[in-house]
RNA sequence: UCCUCGGUAGCUCAACGGCAGAGCGGGCGGCUGUUAACCGCUAGGUUGUAGGUUCGAAUCCUACCCGAGGAGCCA
């Protein structure tokens, strides 16, 4: 066996004989030679095997292994442009070929496979090519958040997923046998951090959360990652400032480092490279006067009805869509009614029916990213929206607590990683940008 | 919760009231540059479940189960 390389490497070893560990992603032969894709979890490359050259137990050992077939390939590393695989280029004149476990007959094959198949072999499916990208993105993207955060002062904060009561009211949660009381998955770490502001100045949590909500569409799971900083001494115009910065730095990344696997997604990039501060703020007032607007141009009765709209209304899906569709980078939305958001905004000076709001939508009908808002820092203010919205006071009280000793101005926002991973890949459904996806009707694998 | 579509070979699908089929994948054989290779041969079926109509049901009817797409919902 010669130096064990990995695939992602293989550019810096032409000429030298390395010993690749992987498995045999696809293979093809005619008579005496025999190509086969071999994937080590970096990258993917051919790997040739020329009779003539070969002992002839090695030959015919290629020839009988079959799809995802655990095989450790050693040979010299050659450029050959005819040479597929990820990155493309490359091939290894196979020297030695030993098979460490022959696969069982693999379901999952070069051709079409319909979702439910797919989603049922989960485990399997993440092997494959568009996959792998697409997971590879996902951690790039994850790295770049608390890359960004930890160098701008930010301290990582781990918030409960056990939570006491219904944290804000309207939403469904999943409950949890707890000794006999009943508690919840956690939708949100933001109350908690609103207390860890008043420690650490700026801080953020990063994990998954739960929703039991029955929504049955691609831009939903029951289970999903949220980031959500939050900061101390930050009104509105700074949370957009630094919202626009840090989503920037996160694409940017991604196209630096995973050139490759966006490649792979064929994901045309000219919208990424947009990308850039500052992003177009539109007011929700402005945002309905447009939508109204494009409504009232369009020839399509089925988009008019779609579009229909009342100030006072949150956005749909296709609001979002077309909305988007104007402008060639994300945009933030402000300024939403106070009725259609959660009772902690902050309301607008002079003008209470509308609140300190802000969300990001991507474009090419991506939709919302993050959704964030200056909160309350007032205690009677706070006492009174509690009220409003008919919410236990009692739960509220370490809550409210935080605006008795030290209350300043402070804004948060939560950013779900499946929707910005699936906006950067370019893929239609979230389901695809989690390894193991929860939605609603599967659980497995 | 509602609407729409679907469930037939390992997979993707056809057959739509009259013999259950094809392509891919698997197996065997051939081929020196393949990119979802190609050529020949071959094995492979409780047509989602239960009931009904019919001389005859994968096909029509009823109920149920499962899945997908969308709506509602979504701090």
């Amino acid at each position: 066996m010669a130096n064990i390389v990995s695939i992602q490497t293989i550019a810096n070893h032409v000429g030298e004989e390395v010993t690749i560990q992987g498995w045999l992603y696809a293979k093809t032969g005619k008579g005496k030679i025999q190509f086969l894709q071999v994937r080590d979890g970096t990258g993917i490359m051919q790997a040739v095997l020329f009779k003539p050259n070969l002992p002839p137990e090695i030959f015919e050992a290629g020839k009988r292994i079959t799809q995802e077939s655990a095989i450790i390939v050693t040979g010299t590393v050659k450029q050959n442009e005819r040479a597929p695989g990820v990155p493309g280029g490359y091939e290894i004149d196979t020297t030695d070929l030993q098979v460490v476990q022959v696969a069982e007959e693999y379901p999952i094959t070069p051709k079409e496979h319909g979702v439910e198949f797919l989603l049922e072999n989960r485990h399997l499916w993440i092997r494959s090519r568009l996959q792998w990208a697409v997971l590879r993105v996902r951690a790039t993207v994850m790295r770049a958040c608390r890359d960004w955060l930890d160098t701008h002062g930010y301290l990582e904060m781990s918030t409960p997923i056990l939570t006491p009561a219904a944290g804000e009211g309207t939403s469904t949660l999943f409950e949890v046998d707890y000794f006999g009381d009943t508690v919840y998955l956690a939708q949100t770490g933001q109350l908690y951090n609103e207390a860890n502001i008043y420690s650490f100045g700026k801080v953020y949590c990063f994990g998954p959360t739960f929703r039991a909500e029955k929504s049955k569409t691609r831009r939903h799971m029951t289970e999903f990652w949220m980031l959500e900083p939050e900061m101390a001494y930050c009104d509105l115009d700074g949370l957009m400032a630094m919202e626009e910065e840090f989503i920037s730095y996160v694409v940017q990344r991604c196209l630096e480092e995973r050139a490759s696997e966006l490649e792979v997604l064929e994901r045309d990039t000219t919208m990424l490279q947009n990308v850039t501060p500052p992003f177009p703020r539109i007011s929700y007032d402005d945002a309905v006067d447009r939508i109204l607007k494009i409504r009232a141009e369009t020839d399509d009765p089925e988009l008019k009805e779609l579009l229909a709209i009342e100030w006072g209304q949150d956005f749909g899906s296709p609001h979002e869509t077309e909305l988007t569709k104007q402008f060639d980078r994300p945009i933030f939305v402000y300024g939403f009614p106070t009725a259609a958001k959660a009772f902690y905004m902050e309301p607008w000076p002079n003008r209470p029916e509308v609140c300190k709001s802000v969300d990001m939508l991507a474009p090419e009908g991506y939709g919302e990213i993050t959704g964030g808002s200056e909160r309350i820092s007032d205690p009677n203010l706070l006492l009174k929206r509690i009220h409003e919205e008919n919410l236990p006071e009692e739960a509220f009280k370490w809550y409210l607590d935080l605006r008795r000793y030290g209350s300043v101005p402070h804004s948060g926002f939560g950013l779900g990683i499946e929707r910005t991973v699936a906006w950067i890949c370019g893929i239609h459904h979230v389901r695809e940008t989690n390894p193991f996806p929860r939605t609603l009707g599967r659980v497995y694998p």
